[in-house]
DNA sequence: CTGAAAGCGCTTACAG
DNA sequence: CTGAAAGCGCTTACAG
């Protein structure tokens, strides 16, 4: 039924060798026979049978991408961002949701489906990546994110505690006395940013008060919301809040707005991601940008070049350049 | 390197065969044989090569899953829960961002990556449903979306018509007396939501005023925004709009926001979709609220009853349960 | 520059 | 119930 490689070298004329070369790309093809193969592959309408090719090459150039969740615009944005750059040199990416501690950390010790894909590009939430071995996953890795690589992997992240530190600074020099922080906790990200906020404290002389740290259970607009609400009912509520990402940012001004509170007049917000719901939404929202299609095209290179047998036993950190994006929620 | 079928059966001690019929779950296999087998299995870590399987058997257990963009939150959440639903059935989703015309047709004509997906699940932006023939995929497809299927496929898809009445009712129900649509136009969505929009202008004896009807170039919040704009701009703005996607009418609140205008006092607004930045937004938005997860468990199932070989000739078209949220910016 | 042949790792008739 | 062997459609040494 389908064609194959036999049936377009039978129908040009030459060896199968040579259908494959002019398929591939090899030198030392005369023109005449590349033309005449060509040809065929066009009145045959013939396409290679990746599952074929990837037997015997070992190579798909398939990637996989797992994500905590993709329904989560900050995800849905920097998926569509690696699928792209992935794109433009040729290959394919496989995104995965991992939800939950279990399934990502399944989903890369069992080997990432066999021998289809090349390699993986993972933003760990519920596995630690220092305790991820080579062993485990066999293939190259790339990591995304707060967490520490231990060594191990290559990885390619935003400097959280810099960025942390220029967010809550920048509500200082707003003039904020009382500087709340929602998101703090975890592993990772909550640790890392309350890390740079707390320095940015500090370097003010203000010191920070447990009570203005709020954990919540996730990083949705929801658990925004329920924070802010908690913050509202202190004795002495925040004048400013540094929301560790943008979902968190928006389920709180959603608080500050059923409350009848002015933003950025009464409390300033500031958010981490930039997802375009930020930008348009009333007050528009203050955020770090990170800067999303350099960190998904050197992410895809790094692994590419990771495949390619390259980089050796020594592991890179790329830094991932951001902006603060001054907007209303800060008055700007 | 990576340890072979034929490892696992040297280990246990049996045939290939034997190990394949475990591994496939075949009857007629004692529980010490399996026992041995799966012991194994366990001791060499053994994973089943996915091309090879692929290649033997012509089924892969890949869907492709091909949307206009995934950086969009209604796709982004339409993408995460086609994802779910296959994964409860063992199969895998590879999403394809399709973005243009160009690219989605080729996509689709191409063959979907030679003999690797099964099928595909495709929501079409570009490409005239109407036009495809099977003879260009060669492979089960259903399609997502409003636009007819020519009866060469199967569908599912809201009832767009009914929905935008009801969405269209709901404002005149409001009182309101000149209302506008945003996102007319095109060749599907924006045809068919405008045809439940004059509907119900007509069924309730009032005109539709073409210069209440907004086109727009996309479907994004800043064409929302720009299309509020012209109509805030008219001798006689509207009191009531009727966005065919929660984008749309996030963008137009931004805009009523800025113009300092009331949200439902002086302008009622519905959206489409129900992604979850509309329920968070101030005012939260009133929208048509299709059941994904029922449309994703279904577009599911139908592909692989398809790819089963079921279904015969007779083109099966889903209907989407939906309900109408009234939330604030109708008052509610 | 091209051809004939082996082999990637599975599954599946075909025998036993 | 199990074993030996062919074959899915490619790519790649190996000869010529």
């Amino acid at each position: 039924m389908a064609t194959r490689l036999s049936d377009v070298a039978a129908r040009a004329g030459v060896s199968v060798k040579t259908v494959s070369n002019v398929i591939n790309d090899y030198p030392h093809i005369t023109a005449r026979t590349r033309a005449k193969v060509e040809a065929a592959i066009a009145a045959l309408d013939y396409k290679p049978n990746v599952s074929a090719r990837s037997l015997r090459k070992g190579r798909s150039d398939f990637i996989a991408l797992a994500i905590p969740e993709m329904g989560s615009p900050y995800f849905a944005e920097l998926g569509a961002a690696i699928s792209r750059a992935a794109k433009r040199r040729g290959i394919t990416v496989l995104i995965d949701q991992t939800e939950g501690e279990s399934a990502a950390e399944r989903f890369v010790l069992d080997g990432m489906r066999g021998q289809l894909i090349d390699g993986i590009i993972f933003s760990p939430l519920a596995t630690a990546p220092a305790k991820l071995t080579s062993a485990d996953t066999g293939k190259p890795l790339v990591l995304l994110g707060e967490r520490p690589a231990g060594g191990q992997f290559d990885r390619v992240a935003v400097d959280s505690v810099q960025a942390s530190y220029d967010a809550t600074t920048h509500l200082i020099s707003l003039g904020r006395h009382r500087i709340a922080a929602i998101g703090v906790g975890g592993t990772g990200t909550g640790v890392v940013r309350r890390k740079g906020y707390r320095k940015a404290l500090k370097a003010a002389g203000m010191a920070h008060d447990p009570a203005l740290e709020l954990a919540g259970t996730g990083y949705h607009r929801l658990d925004g919301a329920a924070s802010m609400r908690e913050l509202l009912a202190l004795p002495e509520p925040p004048d400013a809040v540094f929301c560790f990402n943008d979902l968190l940012a928006l389920g709180a001004l959603r608080t500050l707005a059923d409350a009848g509170l002015r933003v950025p007049a009464d409390v300033a917000v500031v958010g981490f991601d930039d997802i375009e719901d930020g930008r348009y939404h009333s007050p528009s929202l203050t955020t770090i940008s990170p800067d999303k299609e350099w960190l998904a095209d050197n992410a895809v290179a790094l692994l590419l070049d990771r495949i390619a047998g390259n980089g050796g036993s020594t592991h890179r950190d790329l830094t991932v350049p951001y902006t603060l994006e001054i907007r209303e929620s800060t008055g700007g």
